[in-house]
DNA sequence: CCCATAATTAGACCACCATCTAATTAGACA
DNA sequence: TGTCTAATTAGATGGTGGTCTAATTATGGG
Protein backbone atom coordinates (compact mmCIF):
# COMPACT_ATOMS: atom_id res chain seq x y z
CA UNK A 1 0.00 0.00 0.00
CA UNK A 2 2.48 2.55 1.31
CA UNK A 3 5.60 4.19 -0.52
CA UNK A 4 8.34 1.84 1.72
CA UNK A 5 6.09 -1.58 0.35
CA UNK A 6 6.34 0.24 -3.27
CA UNK A 7 10.33 1.38 -2.89
CA UNK A 8 11.42 -2.26 -0.98
CA UNK A 9 9.72 -4.17 -3.28
CA UNK A 10 11.44 -2.30 -6.23
CA UNK A 11 15.00 -2.80 -4.41
CA UNK A 12 15.58 -6.18 -5.10
CA UNK A 13 17.32 -6.97 -8.74
CA UNK A 14 15.08 -10.45 -9.63
CA UNK A 15 11.99 -8.14 -8.67
CA UNK A 16 12.34 -5.77 -10.63
CA UNK A 17 13.70 -8.17 -13.32
CA UNK A 18 10.18 -9.81 -13.46
CA UNK A 19 8.45 -6.54 -14.09
CA UNK A 20 10.57 -6.23 -17.35
CA UNK A 21 9.92 -9.37 -18.08
CA UNK A 22 6.17 -8.06 -17.43
CA UNK A 23 6.09 -5.22 -19.62
CA UNK A 24 6.21 -8.07 -22.65
CA UNK A 25 3.14 -9.49 -21.91
CA UNK A 26 1.41 -11.37 -18.84
CA UNK A 27 3.02 -15.00 -18.12
CA UNK A 28 2.43 -17.66 -15.63
CA UNK A 29 4.18 -18.23 -12.54
CA UNK A 30 5.72 -21.02 -14.17
CA UNK A 31 6.80 -18.87 -17.04
CA UNK A 32 8.44 -16.73 -14.56
CA UNK A 33 9.56 -19.25 -12.69
CA UNK A 34 11.25 -21.04 -15.78
CA UNK A 35 13.39 -17.82 -16.32
CA UNK A 36 15.45 -17.57 -13.11
CA UNK A 37 18.13 -19.79 -11.39
CA UNK A 38 15.72 -19.85 -8.64
CA UNK A 39 13.19 -22.21 -6.98
CA UNK A 40 9.54 -22.11 -7.38
CA UNK A 41 8.72 -20.96 -4.22
CA UNK A 42 11.62 -18.12 -4.24
CA UNK A 43 9.63 -17.02 -7.31
CA UNK A 44 6.50 -16.98 -5.75
CA UNK A 45 7.48 -14.99 -2.60
CA UNK A 46 8.82 -12.85 -4.62
CA UNK A 47 5.09 -12.23 -6.84
CA UNK A 48 3.77 -12.41 -3.79
CA UNK A 49 5.90 -8.81 -2.39
CA UNK A 50 5.16 -7.13 -6.19
CA UNK A 51 1.24 -8.09 -5.62
CA UNK A 52 1.58 -6.54 -2.28
CA UNK A 53 3.13 -3.43 -3.55
CA UNK A 54 0.72 -3.15 -5.67
CA UNK A 55 3.10 -3.80 -8.97
CA UNK A 56 1.30 -6.43 -10.58
CA UNK A 57 -1.88 -8.62 -10.63
CA UNK A 58 -2.85 -12.04 -10.65
CA UNK A 59 -5.80 -13.99 -11.85
CA UNK A 60 -6.17 -17.84 -11.56
CA UNK A 61 -7.13 -18.77 -15.28
CA UNK A 62 -7.48 -23.04 -14.97
CA UNK A 63 -4.39 -24.51 -13.47
CA UNK A 64 -2.30 -21.55 -13.97
CA UNK A 65 -2.08 -18.12 -12.38
CA UNK A 66 -1.44 -15.33 -14.54
CA UNK A 67 0.50 -12.59 -13.71
CA UNK A 68 0.32 -8.75 -15.10
CA UNK A 69 2.03 -5.69 -14.54
CA UNK A 70 -0.02 -2.99 -13.11
CA UNK A 71 0.96 0.22 -14.03
CA UNK A 72 -1.24 2.37 -11.82
CA UNK A 73 1.46 1.98 -9.33
CA UNK A 74 4.10 3.46 -11.42
CA UNK A 75 1.89 6.95 -11.77
CA UNK A 76 2.08 7.15 -8.18
CA UNK A 77 5.67 6.87 -7.94
CA UNK A 78 6.34 9.11 -11.16
CA UNK A 79 3.81 11.81 -8.46
CA UNK A 80 6.10 11.46 -5.74
CA UNK A 81 9.34 11.77 -7.67
CA UNK A 82 7.32 15.10 -9.28
CA UNK A 83 6.21 16.42 -5.77
CA UNK A 84 9.63 15.84 -4.63
CA UNK A 85 12.22 17.66 -7.42
CA UNK A 86 9.29 20.17 -7.74
CA UNK A 87 8.62 21.33 -4.56
CA UNK A 88 12.17 22.61 -3.98
CA UNK A 89 14.90 25.06 -5.24
CA UNK A 90 14.23 25.44 -8.58
CA UNK A 91 10.37 26.20 -7.87
CA UNK A 92 10.51 28.38 -5.32
CA UNK A 93 14.17 29.33 -5.42
CA UNK A 94 16.05 28.99 -2.39
CA UNK A 95 18.35 30.99 -0.02
CA UNK A 96 22.11 29.57 0.35
CA UNK A 97 21.64 28.24 3.58
CA UNK A 98 24.23 29.22 6.04
CA UNK A 99 24.10 26.75 9.52
CA UNK A 100 23.43 29.01 11.80
CA UNK A 101 20.22 30.01 10.11
CA UNK A 102 17.40 29.38 12.51
CA UNK B 1 25.79 3.15 -7.27
CA UNK B 2 23.32 0.58 -8.88
CA UNK B 3 19.48 0.71 -8.74
CA UNK B 4 19.16 -1.88 -5.73
CA UNK B 5 20.85 0.35 -3.57
CA UNK B 6 18.93 3.53 -4.68
CA UNK B 7 16.03 1.76 -4.34
CA UNK B 8 16.25 0.49 -0.73
CA UNK B 9 17.39 3.83 -0.24
CA UNK B 10 14.14 5.34 -1.03
CA UNK B 11 12.34 2.37 1.32
CA UNK B 12 12.37 3.67 4.10
CA UNK B 13 10.46 6.50 5.98
CA UNK B 14 12.69 8.53 7.84
CA UNK B 15 15.42 8.35 4.68
CA UNK B 16 12.58 9.76 2.60
CA UNK B 17 11.53 12.74 5.03
CA UNK B 18 14.88 13.36 5.59
CA UNK B 19 14.91 14.09 1.37
CA UNK B 20 12.16 16.12 1.64
CA UNK B 21 13.89 18.38 4.34
CA UNK B 22 16.69 18.71 1.84
CA UNK B 23 14.33 19.98 -0.77
CA UNK B 24 13.41 22.93 1.62
CA UNK B 25 17.87 23.57 1.37
CA UNK B 26 20.87 22.50 2.66
CA UNK B 27 20.89 21.13 6.68
CA UNK B 28 23.84 20.27 8.94
CA UNK B 29 23.52 16.92 10.27
CA UNK B 30 22.44 17.97 13.63
CA UNK B 31 19.64 20.26 12.42
CA UNK B 32 18.30 17.10 10.61
CA UNK B 33 18.61 15.02 13.75
CA UNK B 34 16.53 17.55 15.78
CA UNK B 35 13.73 16.91 13.46
CA UNK B 36 13.30 13.25 14.25
CA UNK B 37 13.38 11.22 17.52
CA UNK B 38 16.14 9.03 16.54
CA UNK B 39 19.44 9.35 18.08
CA UNK B 40 22.44 10.95 15.97
CA UNK B 41 24.19 8.12 15.24
CA UNK B 42 21.10 6.51 13.52
CA UNK B 43 20.76 9.56 11.34
CA UNK B 44 24.28 9.70 10.64
CA UNK B 45 23.77 6.04 9.43
CA UNK B 46 20.69 6.79 7.32
CA UNK B 47 22.59 10.32 6.08
CA UNK B 48 25.58 7.76 5.27
CA UNK B 49 22.99 5.02 2.91
CA UNK B 50 21.59 8.31 1.10
CA UNK B 51 24.89 9.63 0.35
CA UNK B 52 25.93 5.76 -0.59
CA UNK B 53 23.00 5.75 -3.15
CA UNK B 54 24.09 8.95 -4.33
CA UNK B 55 21.08 10.94 -2.95
CA UNK B 56 23.08 13.37 -1.16
CA UNK B 57 26.20 15.06 -0.88
CA UNK B 58 27.90 16.02 2.34
CA UNK B 59 30.59 19.29 2.64
CA UNK B 60 32.01 20.09 5.45
CA UNK B 61 32.06 23.57 6.64
CA UNK B 62 34.01 24.16 9.79
CA UNK B 63 32.16 22.19 12.62
CA UNK B 64 29.76 21.07 10.88
CA UNK B 65 28.96 18.95 8.12
CA UNK B 66 26.42 20.30 5.79
CA UNK B 67 24.17 17.90 3.42
CA UNK B 68 22.18 19.19 0.31
CA UNK B 69 20.39 16.78 -2.08
CA UNK B 70 21.78 15.57 -5.38
CA UNK B 71 18.85 16.16 -8.20
CA UNK B 72 20.99 13.96 -10.43
CA UNK B 73 20.03 10.84 -9.42
CA UNK B 74 16.48 11.58 -9.42
CA UNK B 75 16.92 11.66 -13.24
CA UNK B 76 18.40 8.10 -13.11
CA UNK B 77 14.79 6.93 -11.51
CA UNK B 78 12.96 9.07 -14.30
CA UNK B 79 14.99 7.18 -16.58
CA UNK B 80 14.33 3.18 -15.65
CA UNK B 81 10.61 4.20 -14.93
CA UNK B 82 10.28 5.55 -18.36
CA UNK B 83 12.09 2.67 -19.83
CA UNK B 84 10.18 0.42 -17.87
CA UNK B 85 6.79 1.83 -18.80
CA UNK B 86 7.58 2.76 -22.33
CA UNK B 87 9.05 -0.44 -23.91
CA UNK B 88 6.06 -2.35 -23.05
CA UNK B 89 2.28 -3.08 -24.62
CA UNK B 90 1.33 0.77 -24.86
CA UNK B 91 4.07 1.48 -27.25
CA UNK B 92 4.54 -1.59 -29.19
CA UNK B 93 0.84 -2.56 -28.91
CA UNK B 94 0.65 -5.79 -27.21
CA UNK B 95 -1.80 -9.08 -28.00
CA UNK B 96 -3.61 -10.33 -25.45
CA UNK B 97 -0.68 -13.11 -23.87
CA UNK B 98 -2.63 -16.73 -23.87
CA UNK B 99 -0.55 -18.75 -21.04
CA UNK B 100 0.47 -21.84 -23.38
CA UNK B 101 2.02 -19.55 -25.85
CA UNK B 102 5.42 -20.00 -25.17
C1' DC C 1 47.13 22.64 25.13
C1' DC C 2 42.58 21.55 26.80
C1' DC C 3 37.86 21.67 26.66
C1' DA C 4 33.31 21.99 24.42
C1' DT C 5 30.60 20.94 20.48
C1' DA C 6 29.56 18.33 16.06
C1' DA C 7 29.57 14.15 13.90
C1' DT C 8 30.96 9.58 12.90
C1' DT C 9 32.54 4.78 13.96
C1' DA C 10 32.32 0.44 16.72
C1' DG C 11 29.81 -3.08 18.60
C1' DA C 12 25.60 -5.29 20.07
C1' DC C 13 20.72 -6.55 19.46
C1' DC C 14 16.48 -7.63 17.34
C1' DA C 15 13.59 -7.70 13.29
C1' DC C 16 13.08 -8.55 8.65
C1' DC C 17 14.28 -10.73 4.20
C1' DA C 18 15.90 -13.92 0.45
C1' DT C 19 16.44 -18.50 -0.14
C1' DC C 20 15.91 -23.44 0.29
C1' DT C 21 13.35 -28.12 1.08
C1' DA C 22 9.16 -30.35 2.35
C1' DA C 23 4.34 -30.27 2.73
C1' DT C 24 -0.11 -28.48 1.22
C1' DT C 25 -3.83 -26.53 -1.68
C1' DA C 26 -6.19 -25.92 -6.36
C1' DG C 27 -7.69 -27.54 -10.70
C1' DA C 28 -8.11 -30.69 -14.74
C1' DC C 29 -9.12 -35.09 -16.44
C1' DA C 30 -9.46 -40.02 -17.04
C1' DT D 1 -12.18 -40.81 -6.83
C1' DG D 2 -7.41 -40.87 -7.75
C1' DT D 3 -3.66 -38.78 -9.81
C1' DC D 4 -0.94 -35.46 -12.31
C1' DT D 5 0.59 -30.72 -12.79
C1' DA D 6 0.71 -25.84 -11.08
C1' DA D 7 1.39 -22.95 -7.41
C1' DT D 8 1.47 -21.58 -2.74
C1' DT D 9 2.34 -22.13 2.28
C1' DA D 10 5.20 -23.75 6.25
C1' DG D 11 9.31 -23.86 8.52
C1' DA D 12 14.31 -23.30 8.81
C1' DT D 13 18.57 -20.72 7.98
C1' DG D 14 21.99 -17.29 6.92
C1' DG D 15 22.45 -12.48 5.87
C1' DT D 16 21.16 -7.69 6.01
C1' DG D 17 19.21 -3.50 8.15
C1' DG D 18 17.55 -0.09 11.74
C1' DT D 19 18.36 1.22 16.25
C1' DC D 20 20.74 2.00 20.51
C1' DT D 21 24.84 3.11 23.82
C1' DA D 22 29.63 3.92 24.22
C1' DA D 23 33.80 5.33 22.25
C1' DT D 24 36.31 7.96 18.75
C1' DT D 25 37.56 11.62 15.41
C1' DA D 26 37.28 16.54 13.85
C1' DT D 27 37.04 21.49 14.62
C1' DG D 28 37.17 25.93 16.91
C1' DG D 29 38.16 28.97 20.91
C1' DG D 30 40.12 30.37 25.25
Amino acid sequence: MGLSDLFRALGDETRREILRLLTRGDLTAGEIADRFNLTKPTISHHLAVLKQAGLVQDERRAQYVVYSLNTTVFQDLAGWLLELTCSGPGSGRARKNEPGGQ
